[in-house]
DNA sequence: GTAACTGCAAAATATTTGCATCCTT
DNA sequence: AAGGATGCAAATATTTTGCAGTTAC
């Protein structure tokens, strides 16, 4: 599983593996945490937004990525759980630190079973917390 | 505690109750769910949206509502709990339907605590359920 | 009278759309 | 040749800022 190429990763959820995808791809795999659209943009030499963006949008469509906003930023990071077209599965903690404004992705913590009234169709969950993060805090 | 008036409501978080404000507040009282920007200006003859902005960031900065965004939306709603311009304890969920598109404040549903790994300091957390809701599931 | 609030204009930012061109098969 | 992907220009939407006029105490 982890020894897919990109090239085959992208194929695996039905997404054209150009080439400016493998580079966005690429960049995304190198992120530690979330990052936003600028900072896609800021690690190309020449790079057109419009461009990007349909590639995150292409991407999420496809359950490559996932995006969260908090603060009226919009950040994306690439799923860590099966997703797929139909379900994104992203059942896992998003941690955006006040000070560093850096949004990171807690795939150790275990979100627990939430209860939902009767009536309501439950497709997916987010959970975003906010705090200072580790860096920060040292 | 309910049986505040708007007007003291407004001045026990410290924000000077003026006209434009508590129409904000008495529209915001009104609704059953969160809303957007948009939503507020349209309840208004006329309006400005500038100063909506600046009302409901204040609102939000003081602990009177809490924002969220989902799907490039930005949504606002009264606090339930207690919040206060230090501390929001925003605690509770948001079940935003991919239907109908509203975002609804399920402050019956408690949320689980949390894990967060050593090193990190937790301040709020924010849970989004997406789905379908019961109006439209009907 | 002073400080805070508001309205208007405009700027800054973020996101989307149309279209022509360029790849890839 | 055909479909999808890209780049550029421009439209649209969202949010913020500056400033002058007004209001409230």
């Amino acid at each position: 599983m982890s020894t897919l190429s990109l090239e085959q990763e992208l194929k695996s959820k039905s997404i054209n593996p150009t080439a400016m995808r493998l580079l966005v791809l690429k960049f995304l795999k190198k992120q530690r945490g979330a990052v936003s659209l600028a900072d896609i943009e800021a690690s190309f030499d020449q790079s057109d937004r419009v461009t990007l963006y349909r590639t995150v949008k292409t991407f999420e469509s496809k359950g490559l990525l996932h995006s969260i906003t908090t603060n009226n930023v919009t950040q994306y990071a690439l799923c860590a759980q099966e997703c797929d077209e139909e379900h994104h599965h992203d059942t896992h903690l998003h941690f955006v630190c006040n000070q560093c404004k850096k949004t990171i992705c807690l795939t150790q913590v275990s979100i627990p079973k939430i209860e939902i009234p009767d009536g309501f169709q439950l497709d997916d969950i987010d959970v975003v917390a906010k705090g200072v993060c580790k860096e920060c805090k040292s």
